[in-house]
DNA sequence: CGACGGACGTTATACGTAACACTTGCTGGA
DNA sequence: TCCAGCAAGTGTTACGTATAACGTCCGTCG
């Protein structure tokens, strides 16, 4: 490891305090009380500090048949959601003594490599995002304790769930929406195929088709700004009337969505109200600042880190979504 | 691991395919030419798939005595700018059979934690971004071999360093605003204590000080949104005359003073040019597009881990800084 | 006065892997 | 005929740690 001399063991903390190998173990571990004297146990920690000694974690690892890291699979980390959620999961894992370890699968549907290749830590369990289908199957095939991120509670055979409550998320986009007095919505999609996302068309759809006079259009996109720009552009152009609302998958798509209808010549939220999802700090970037769904990312890295640790530890996660609400910004207005 | 029944080793192989646990070793481990027959060598790799072997990471880096994984320390994940750097350091780390573990550091000037906790992974190496200031000294403690991005080339003691060439990036852009015609310019600086934005303050300056008739201030904010709007807003409600440009360090901040100048009623770029540095998608998220200057996030990874590896087998890393390129978009034009 | 137990340690072992040193059977050349 | 040499493996060890099991010394109690 080191470049000259090798590193210290613990032996060699034992030699130079004139214990055993197992007395350092027993202090450096805080087993001792009552094993080891005061004087003694000092001794052994005066000996580690002057000698820089680490701990060998390949060798505890070993030793123990547990690592005390995780992995978090997410899907890529082109945008700040997932740092937040790792900032949580990491936040609440270090409180356990525990490490995250990420994994971002490759973008695209490019061949899905092999997700603890890249994580050479050993790992006691896996938190994965359902948007990084790529590395789903390499996953299940390990026997890791395994919590899924926004994953259908029914399709997960048997894994822990943790999901934000994007149904009520797009409710309340829907409600704002009517109440402004729109009718006419288009749905800007992502193309990833992904259980999270199927939920908001679903829920979409459930909460127009109630009302008299509604009508949905869906397009789709990748999930980047380039992609949504020429999506809504090619939407836009179509003829027919034109929709009065349009309700994006989340936040990048709506920033997309904003180039491509200032290049039509329109205007937010005049001739057309936008709305996002996800809250990401790009949402106040944008003129005007965006109506969206405010997701709090650090809370469900939290939630899905504990429940990692309550089924390591054979109890049940917690249940229940996490709550989301809508933040109301300039970009939505009445229809003229 | 496992829930019930615990994970089968290399013994387990062994027995299964009838040889030795040694020969399981050297056919997985593809040392077998010449020493073991291929019909044998198939009976183990076929044994080894059949119980879904898979070795116990920590008993091999335990043998081995180095890990094959890597640490990247960040300042924090809120951008996406060192999502791509680990993008392109953990290609080329795959391609040597290498792992990269992220440690972001905890952002603001909170006790700096210990790196090495939260990477319970044992490590080859580190690869650490002079932003993230709070974890140095923890790193510095360890011996383990180091290279540094965006670092003082001179104060690193020894420690290898991979550089943007920042300089040119000022120097074009400095270039770019003095062909317009600016003389008076305002520096949005960030308030992170670090070499590259050292840099950025000294070139800037030293470019305009040949120029007889300019004039340069210059304001900190932190990286984020609302503090370049702050202190922006701060800047352009001060008396005497305004500046014509406006040189941020970064593409965050310029999306923050976009901010503050439409509060003030004032236009981009006709009543203020502004000038970012990164390129992130939020550089051409906001309207009008930013002139910035392009850095190659993922090259600057790629090179941070080649010339980790290159310190690792003793020789010496790649020399010189990596390019960058003013990208002219429409936030900058001529003085009024 | 013998036994007993607490305080203070030590010895020995196992975790799963990789690699060195060694064995065995066979072939071919002198 | 005999031995070198090679193919095809096997036996054994060490990596550094945590902990179960075992000693030893001494004071105390019945």
């Amino acid at each position: 490891m080191a470049r000259g001399s090798t590193r210290p063991t613990s032996r060699d903390v034992a030699q130079a305090a004139g214990v055993s190998q197992a007395a350092v173990s027993l202090v450096l571990g805080d087993k001792w009380r009552g094993r080891v004297s005061e004087p003694t146990a000092q001794r052994v920690r005066d000996a580690a500090s002057e000698l820089g000694y680490r701990p060998n974690l390949a060798a505890r690892n070993l030793r123990l048949g547990r690592t005390r890291t995780v992995l978090l699979v997410v899907p890529a980390l082109t945008t700040e959601f997932f740092a937040e959620v790792y900032t949580g999961a990491a936040r609440v894992a270090a409180e356990h003594g525990f490490g995250v370890v990420l994994y971002p699968s490759p973008e695209g549907v490019g061949p899905a490599r092999d997700p603890f290749a890249s994580a050479q830590a050993a790992l006691d369990g896996v938190i994965a995002s359902s948007m990084a289908a790529d590395a789903l199957s390499a996953i299940r095939g390990d026997q890791l304790p395994l919590v899924m991120l926004d994953s259908d509670p029914e399709g997960s055979l048997g894994a822990a769930t943790v999901n934000l409550d994007i149904a009520d998320g797009i409710r309340q986009v829907a409600e704002h929406l009517l109440a402004l007095g729109h009718r006419s919505f288009l749905h800007l999609a992502a193309d990833i195929p992904s259980w999270t996302f199927e939920v908001r068309a679903r829920e979409l759809a459930t909460r127009l088709t109630g009302v008299p006079g509604t009508e949905l259009r869906t397009i789709r996109a990748p999930i980047s700004i380039e992609g949504a720009l020429r999506a809504t552009e090619a939407a836009l152009a179509a003829p027919g009337p034109r929709p009065t609302a349009l309700v994006c998958d989340d936040d990048k798509l709506a920033a997309g969505a904003y180039k491509a209808i200032r290049r039509a010549g329109l205007r937010v939220p005049d001739d057309l109200s936008v709305t996002g999802l996800d809250d990401l700090g790009l949402a106040t970037a944008i003129d005007p600042e965006l109506t969206t769904v405010r997701l709090d990312a650090e809370a469900f890295g939290e939630r899905g880190m504990r429940a990692l640790l309550a089924v390591l530890e054979g109890r049940p996660p917690e249940k229940g979504d996490l709550p989301v609400s809508l933040v109301v910004r300039g970009s939505t207005a009445p229809p003229r």
